[in-house]
Order: structure tokens, then C-alpha cells, then sequence
RNA sequence: GAUUCCGUAGCUCAGCUGGUAGAGCAAUACACUUUUAAUGUAUGGGUCCUGGGUUCGAGUCCCAGCGGGAUCACCA
């Protein structure tokens, strides 16, 4: 392994420190009793009469993190101290923590063998600078753990403005704990995805509803249309998938008799990825027994507008350009109409035939394997789906593109389905579930077809669903909630790769 | 998968029509006991992504590969 030259000198460092008797990675776990935001925002002191202050708390504190920058002064040393919830400067003079004639500790330890990036404890006593700045004041300090590698040094003046950020995509997605140790902003993305998370969970929990695990390894990857990892079970001798979807395995823990069951299900899909796709992604199921996707969409505007509020304090939020409100109630538009607004076609009528028409009118490539449901969702995406900034259910969906979806109850080759739309881009499908057994086999026959049309994508027969169907399944809503996608939108970040810790990369020579 | 842009010091980046590599931060040494993008002086640090080619000579031009970003296709 070929080291640099400050790779070598930090090395070089850390045997001088074990020469000095001691241990760069001690095992004591060390006592922190106070954070640097839990500082700053809480310390108090007040001006005695005569002009002296007087500090009010935080005078024993025990701190620990990375050392970030030290600015030296000669017998004493102002430097940056950052833990998990921010900086906090400390001060370090040379007679406070060297009481005796040895100067060693300060001299050499903290002067000449720590580097920026070193895990040290602090024990002193908070206290306000001249200029007013809340620092710890330094009685004396503990190394807790070398750095072998310098981080990169990101600097932030007055005016916060930020030089020589570390950027690099690739680097930033490779190494995301270095990303996450010198970019504050990466950490604040993921803090709000966890918080997102939680008022979810908050919401279903209040709620009554039951959290599941359901499998990830399925024999047969159903409840979507898509192309799934492949795997082998060894003592099975058999083929497994990844799940593509976990919609199947909820609805038969409605037949089970649950009656609202929920999972955050991370799911595998062997597709492209691009900004908006990541191999794996987490989707947000949950099956309602006794509702229908009426009731549904008032529940998803419930959910999003307090999930809206927990995350960002309020219902707006800027996503790049727009401003979008989460506050209920949404627009309800269905599918056709919105076709014939942007389009001026009326489709609602029409057949297969006449669609291809309206494609080939609107310039939008189509092809043989492409059924009714297939071209009306083209249609829809090419000309509508990026309309529709604000948060907007589209819902009754034709019959063909939706075979696991309830028939409409009033109108004719329609099912009752919502798609949520939100900056021009799907967040939530929803349905008024089929639980009609015969029919959901014969949907599932229709798949067949289209399968045997050429169409990779339809979905496969699960038998074992079917027997649950016909065990019997109450009338039951459920909706998918793209969570990624979800956290996108309240974090205000255009790449899906923002908002997961480790997005697929390909592997490092 | 297609198109396009990019890959130079630990990090952020310069490097023109080809002439043997440069800055800031970081590092090293010295100075400095209230600094905050600390400061001053000095010093060291490079497989210019990899492999070929053109050329007297390639970081620079050409080809191939690897990795990444953006756009498109498939999809959530």
C-alpha cells in the first residue's frame, strides 16, 4: 500500500505517541456529560456589579469529538471541537493543562502529535470569549482515537459561506462518512429522513395499526410489475427473488384477519438506475380492511400534511423551483380528464386501436406489446404526469393496467385506484384492493397474455395468493408510498442517491 | 444500454496553439498566552485514472478501457 506523505507523518505520529506511554485507541469508555449545541445554546453568565462575570453552569463538562481546526497561538491554542450535534470551540493554555515544570502534554502531545480529525475528549468549564463566543476552556484533555488519514479541510467564514467544499459525487457516495463528517448539510438530509420516518410511524401507530415484517426472499416476486434479482437457496435447490413488492404478503395478512397492517419494505428491482432509481428503495405499504380509496386519499393527506409538518415545522416546502403545500385537502382529477386537458383527446371510449391513433398524433413511441392500460399510461406520463406540481390524486385508472385493483363501482372498465402526483412525479399508488378471488384470477390470466405478447413485465400467477382470496379477504385499501422519493421532496434534493446513505455504486478496482 | 461532459498533490481547483507541474487550504519547521477562513517566515509533497498510439517531445492530440456526473430509454 502506497501511503502519502501525511498518511506516512500521522504514522510516523502515532508511534510517538505510543512511545510517550500512551494508548492512541484506549478502551475506558470516556464520561461526556454535555453536547457542543447543548453548550452554546444553554450556557449563562451574568456581569457583577463590579464588572467581573460571573459563569452560571456548565463548569464541569466532559466533551468529546473530532478535532477540526486549532488555531495556535503560541502557549495557547483556540481549536474546534465537533460531535454529533455541531462545533463548539475550545481554548487550550499550556499552564492550565501543564500545572507542573513537564510541558510535554502540551508541547507534544496536543501541539505537535494530534492531528485535525483525532477523537480527543475535554474536561473544563464553559465560558464566553471576549468576542462572545461560547467555548470550553480546557483543564485538561484525552486522546480517544488517532486519525490515520486526513479528512478534507472545509472552511466557513463569518458570513457562512463555505471554501473548498468536499463535492465530489463519486467520492461524496464512496466514502459517505467522510461525507457525512465534514458536510453539515448531508447530515441535516438524513436526520430529516429519520424524522420523516418516525412521524410516519407516529401517524400508523396512533392509529392502532401493526408494523410487519413480511418475506424479502419470495418464491414467486408478485404485487408488481417488474424485474426482480434472481438468487439460489442451496438446501432448496430452488430459485429465489428479491422482493419487488410486499403487497401480496400484507393482503394475506388481511385475510389473516389484521385489519390494518403497515411495512416499511425495501425493495429490489433489476432496472436502470438514474437520479430517481436506485436498485434497492423503500417503499410504505399499508392495508386498510373495511375502506375504500375514497377514504384512502383523505388518510394520505392526513399522513402527508402532519409527515410535512414533524419533518420541516411546516406544510411548505421548496423543491427546486416550486413551492409546494402538503396542506389537505388535494385535487382529485381522473386519469381521462386529465388526458383530455392536456391532450384534448377524450380517450375514455376508446379501444386499443384509437389509442395508437392518439399516440402516433402526439408523436409518443409505442409498441406491439403495449395493451390498452399500457398506452393510456403512456399517454399520461408523456403529456401529464410533470403537470402536476402541487399534491394531486388521479385516480380511476383503467381496468388493464391495474390487475390488482378493485372494478370501478359506477363506471365501466375502470378500477378504483389513485396515483398521488407531486412536483410532476408518482409518490403514492393506492387502491380499493380486489378481493373478488375469481376475478383476480382471471386479471392475472390477462396478465399471461401480455406476457406471451411480448410484455417482460407482467405480473406472475401467485397460486397461494389466489387460495388466500378465496378464503376470503374483506373489502380493504391499500397504498404504496415511495419513501425515498417522499424524503426527496421534504429534503429538497433532486438525486435519490442524496438520500440514502450508501447508493449502489459500481465497485472500486 | 445510448449520448455527452469530467478524472492533475490529502481536499478544492489552475495548467493557452504540445516544450518536462502550479495556487489556496491541509502537512512539516520556527515565532506568537483570547483566536475564529487566525497570522508571519521557511520547507516538503504528484503513477497528471489505466493501457496503447502520433510526435524529437504528451497532463495537453488520437484510440481503447475503467470510474463518476448529466440527459435519454426501462422503471418507483
Amino acid at each position: 500500500m502506497q501511503l502519502s506523505e501525511q498518511e506516512q507523518i500521522r504514522r510516523e505520529k502515532l508511534e510517538k505517541i505510543k512511545a510517550l506511554g500512551i494508548d492512541p485507541y484506549p478502551a475506558p469508555l470516556y464520561p461526556v456529560n454535555a453536547s457542543a449545541t447543548e453548550i452554546k445554546n444553554n450556557y449563562q453568565e451574568e456581569i457583577l456589579e463590579d464588572g467581573t462575570k460571573n459563569r452560571l453552569n456548565y463548569q464541569e463538562v466532559c466533551i468529546a469529538g473530532r478535532l477540526m481546526a486549532t488555531r495556535p497561538a503560541g502557549k495557547a491554542t483556540f481549536a474546534e471541537i465537533q460531535d454529533s450535534t455541531g462545533r463548539i470551540q475550545i481554548y487550550v493554555r499550556r499552564d492550565d493543562i501543564c500545572p507542573t515544570e513537564d510541558k510535554t502534554l502540551y508541547d507534544t502531545l496536543f501541539s505537535k502529535l494530534l492531528d485535525l480529525g483525532d477523537f480527543v475528549g475535554i474536561k473544563g468549564y464553559a465560558f464566553k470569549t471576549k468576542v462572545g463566543e461560547i467555548s470550553v476552556h480546557a483543564t485538561g484533555f484525552t486522546l480517544l482515537s488517532k486519525s490515520l488519514r486526513p479528512l478534507p479541510v472545509v472552511k466557513k467564514d463569518e458570513e457562512g459561506n463555505i471554501f473548498d467544499a468536499f463535492t465530489d459525487p463519486e467520492m461524496r457516495y464512496r466514502q459517505r462518512y467522510v461525507d457525512l463528517v465534514v458536510n453539515e448539510q448531508v447530515r441535516d438530509t438524513f436526520i430529516k429522513r429519520t424524522k420523516m420516518m418516525n412521524s410516519i410511524r407516529e401517524f400508523l401507530n396512533s392509529k392502532n395499526a401493526l408494523e410487519v415484517d413480511t418475506p424479502v426472499l419470495q418464491s414467486i416476486p408478485g404485487g408488481a410489475a417488474a424485474r426482480p434479482f434472481i438468487t439460489h437457496h442451496n438446501a432448496l435447490d430452488i430459485p429465489l427473488y428479491l422482493r419487488i413488492a410486499n403487497e401480496l404478503y400484507l393482503k394475506r395478512l388481511i385475510v389473516g384477519g389484521f385489519d390494518w397492517v403497515y411495512e416499511f419494505s425495501r425493495n429490489f428491482r433489476n432496472e436502470g438506475m438514474d437520479r430517481t432509481h436506485n436498485p434497492e428503495f423503500t417503499v410504505l405499504e399499508f392495508y386498510v380492511a373495511y375502506k375504500d380509496y375514497f377514504w384512502m386519499m383523505e388518510t394520505t393527506e392526513q399522513l402527508l400534511e402532519k409527515v410535512a409538518l414533524d419533518t420541516n415545522g411546516n406544510t411548505y416546502v421548496q423543491v427546486g423551483e416550486n413551492m409546494i403545500n402538503f396542506k389537505a385537502p388535494y385535487k382529485r382529477i381522473s386519469i381521462y380528464d386529465a388526458i383530455k386537458t392536456y391532450t384534448g383527446f377524450d380517450v375514455s371510449e376508446m379501444e386499443e386501436d384509437g389509442l395508437r391513433d392518439v399516440c402516433k398524433q402526439l408523436k409518443i413511441e409505442v409498441d406491439n406489446s403495449m395493451g390498452k392500460g399500457k398506452l393510456i399510461d403512456a399517454i399520461f406520463g408523456e403529456r401529464c404526469e410533470h403537470n402536476y406540481i402541487q399534491p394531486t390524486f388521479i385516480i380511476d385508472y383503467p381496468v388493464e393496467m391495474s390487475p390488482l385493483t378493485k372494478k370501478h363501482r359506477s363506471k365501466n372498465g375502470l378500477v378504483e385506484r389513485f396515483e398521488l402526483m407531486i412536483n410532476g412525479k408518482e409518490i403514492a399508488n393506492a387502491y380499493s384492493e380486489l378481493n373478488d378471488p375469481i376475478d383476480q384470477r382471471e386479471r392475472f390470466e390477462d396478465q399471461l397474455k401480455l406476457q406471451e405478447r411480448g410484455d417482460d413485465e407482467a405480473m406472475f400467477i401467485d397460486q397461494d395468493f389466489l387460495r388466500a382470496l378465496e378464503y376470503g379477504m374483506p373489502p380493504t385499501s391499500g397504498i404504496g408510498f415511495g419513501i425515498d422519493r417522499l424524503a426527496m421532496l421534504l429534503t429538497n434534493q433532486a438525486s435519490i442517491q442524496e438520500v440514502l446513505f450508501f447508493p449502489q455504486m459500481r465497485p472500486e478496482k
